[in-house]
RNA sequence: CGGGGUGUAGCUCAGUCUGGUAGAGCGCUACCUUCGGGAGGUAGAAGUCGAAGGUUCGAAUCCUUUCUCCCCGACCA
């Protein structure tokens, strides 16, 4: 490609608002241009980039024996009526209506339609397992599009659904797809990490996640120092502590106006934040629950959620907790009036965490305004919890939940989910094969996604410095970009660079001439913001010295070679 | 969904409080000088000031409505 006949848009000034390194970077590179939140049109530039992903990830699957195929992206609301996420998908499912007023969706994924195909078109155990795929762009009405692509309304995804006459078949798959999405991010040359992912409600057998490891991640993951235990931080079990120690204090109400929170009240009394408990006020389908997690932890939502009647929670607002407890959130806690072991607060179920569980001589709010109380112990002060669970979010230090080492925390931007579904859809939608004893069975699913476009960013967070991008190899829009000094002053200039340019583009090796007569200045600042890996300068200077001038992107220097040495470094890798 | 902010030239933003009829930098066009790290000069083109309504002799500026985009927030009591 010659530059000067590309459209290359690279800009100096993006708006503030664009905060991460990907973000500001794509857009300063012209990859990306904005028209409405979260929807985005991929320039040349931007699409070489995505095209060079979607590729590999194309090659993988293939070779993993997955078949590509094409769905609609405007889906009927009927299908999605079968398996009842019409309603549960909620406001993320985009729906419009045709000239007739029927009903549709456009696709944020495609469980429903492909099962509608497999139905149609799976009739015998003898057609399995097979697993179809396909690379399309999608759309999610996100509450909160940010980050560029990164989390934007309409993406491009792989998706894959596998089918299976057996559990053992689709674990054998769930496992294939596993090595195949390895291969794919270790070819894309990312630092990434698969990590044990919440199953959620659906209650398949597994599920993990594909982290790409970013301080930017808006996830959190969760992995041992002294083992391959990993996992998202939503599913990271914190292991039960050891058995309670032994009351020693007698209880005192303290004063403590103005502490609200556990560490002012830790702060207060001189003690540590490990000896107070934070009480979480959420209503339930059967009312109202007091959680409780140690002060210096977090309650996991998604762990609470499993609980029975709390699938479907919400924090309570403040006129319900005083409605229930007489008190205004900062001082609250599970001891009643009374203060005794049988005295339950009415109409409060109290759910501890197993941590909080283990304590004693702890402190909790006194439910009256400006106090709370000191030395307290379960059974003696008040009733033992309703319910003991694992509610809270791991924190680094805490022991793996495997026995070895102990968790760190790390952030990610999650890339690919691979999950096993199991009977879900096909139970729903009627999908059965005939098994070898002409028995119909429902067909066991997986799925398998990957965040195409997401990719792109993901990379970018992991590779850039302040020069801009530096692609890995495998998705740079080229491989090399050649440079003229001062051309119009030089014939010989422009023939060696033409001469270069032919021979490497002759050898299949990607590659760009920035023929644009720019100053060298403007050049090489678009070259490194653009990242192209390698960089070859032709000047009069140069050939008169019988060099060329060659500089990887991640080099420091340039350096001075003869012709032979930059091709060889520059087909090499 | 709640709270806050924003919208002025292709881009990044001043100007709005205190009403008087449109500005800068970058980019773009032409020419001159430059030419190894985003050059300098000269001359230009370019904006119904998000939209609608209102107040006023006069509105980017004040008022009302509405839309857009961005940020923060489930909350840790």
């Amino acid at each position: 490609m010659r530059l000067s006949r590309f459209h290359l848009a690279t800009v100096k000034e993006v708006p503030a608002d664009a905060e991460i390194a990907s973000h500001r970077l794509m857009l300063r590179a012209g990859m990306l241009r904005k028209h409405a939140a979260g929807l985005y049109t991929w320039s040349p530039l931007g699409l070489r980039v995505l095209n060079k992903v979607e590729n590999i990830v194309r090659e993988e699957m293939d070779r993993a024996g997955a078949l590509e195929m094409t769905m609609p992206t405007i889906q009927p609301r009927e299908l999605w009526d079968e398996t009842g996420r019409w309603q549960k998908f909620g406001g993320q499912l985009l729906k419009i209506r045709d000239r007739k007023e029927a009903e549709y969706c456009y696709a944020p994924t495609a469980e429903e339609v492909v099962t509608d195909f497999a139905r149609g078109e799976l009739k015998s155990y003898k057609q399995l397992p097979v697993n179809f795929y396909q690379i399309q762009l999608k759309f999610r009405d996100e509450i909160r599009p940010r980050f560029g692509i990164m989390r934007a309304r309409e993406f491009l995804m792989k998706d894959a659904y596998s089918f299976h006459i057996d559990e053992a078949d689709l674990e054998r798959e769930y496992e294939n797809m596993y090595a195949a999405y390895a291969r794919i991010f270790t070819r894309l040359g990312l630092a990434f990490r698969a990590v044990r992912a919440d199953s959620g409600a659906i209650g398949g057998s597994r599920s993990h996640e594909f982290q790409v490891l970013a301080d930017s991640g808006e996830d959190a993951i969760a992995f041992s120092d002294g083992s391959d235990y990993a996992a998202n931080i939503e599913l990271a079990e914190a292991l039960a502590p050891v058995a309670r120690g032994a009351a020693a204090e007698t209880p005192r109400e303290v004063a403590t106006p103005g502490s609200t929170t556990c560490a002012d009240v830790a702060a207060l009394l001189g003690i540590g934040i490990e000896r107070t408990v934070k009480s979480v006020c959420v209503i339930g389908e059967n009312g109202f629950v007091l959680a409780l997690v140690r002060g210096d932890h977090e309650v996991n939502e998604v762990k609470l959620q499993k609980l029975a009647g709390l699938a479907d929670y919400r924090l309570a607002n403040e006129q319900e907790i005083v409605d229930i407890l007489g008190c205004r959130p900062g001082y609250i806690g599970p001891i009643g009036p009374g203060a005794s072991a049988g005295n339950k607060i009415p109409g409060v179920t109290v759910v501890a965490d197993r941590t909080v569980a283990a304590m004693h001589d702890f402190v909790v709010g006194a439910n009256r305004p400006d106090a709370h109380i000191a030395g307290v112990n379960w059974g003696r002060d008040f009733p033992e919890a309703d319910v003991v669970a694992d509610i809270r979010k791991v924190v680094a230090g805490d022991a793996s939940p495997d026995g070895h080492g102990t968790l760190r925390i790390a952030r990610g931007i999650e890339v690919g989910h691979v999950f096993a579904l199991g009977q879900k859809y096909s139970e729903a939608m009627g999908a059965t094969v005939l098994d070898a004893d002409g028995k119909n069975r429902f067909m066991q699913m997986g799925c398998y996604g990957i965040g195409v476009s997401r990719i792109v960013a993901a990379a970018i967070e992991q590779n850039h410095d302040v020069a801009g991008i530096i692609w890995p190899e495998p998705m740079a829009p080229w491989r090399v970009a050649i440079c003229m000094i001062n051309p119009k002053n030089d014939a010989n200039v422009i023939a060696a660079a033409e001469a270069l340019y032919s021979e490497l583009n002759d050898s299949g090796i990607e590659t760009v001439l920035d023929d644009r007569g720019l100053r060298p200045g403007a050049m090489f600042a678009d070259i490194e913001l653009i990242g192209v890996p390698h960089r070859v300068v032709i000047s009069e200077r140069g050939l008169a010295a019988g060099t060329f001038e060659y500089r990887a992107r991640r080099d420091s220097e340039a350096r001075q070679l003869g012709r032979e040495e930059v091709l060889n470094l520059v087909r090499g890798g």
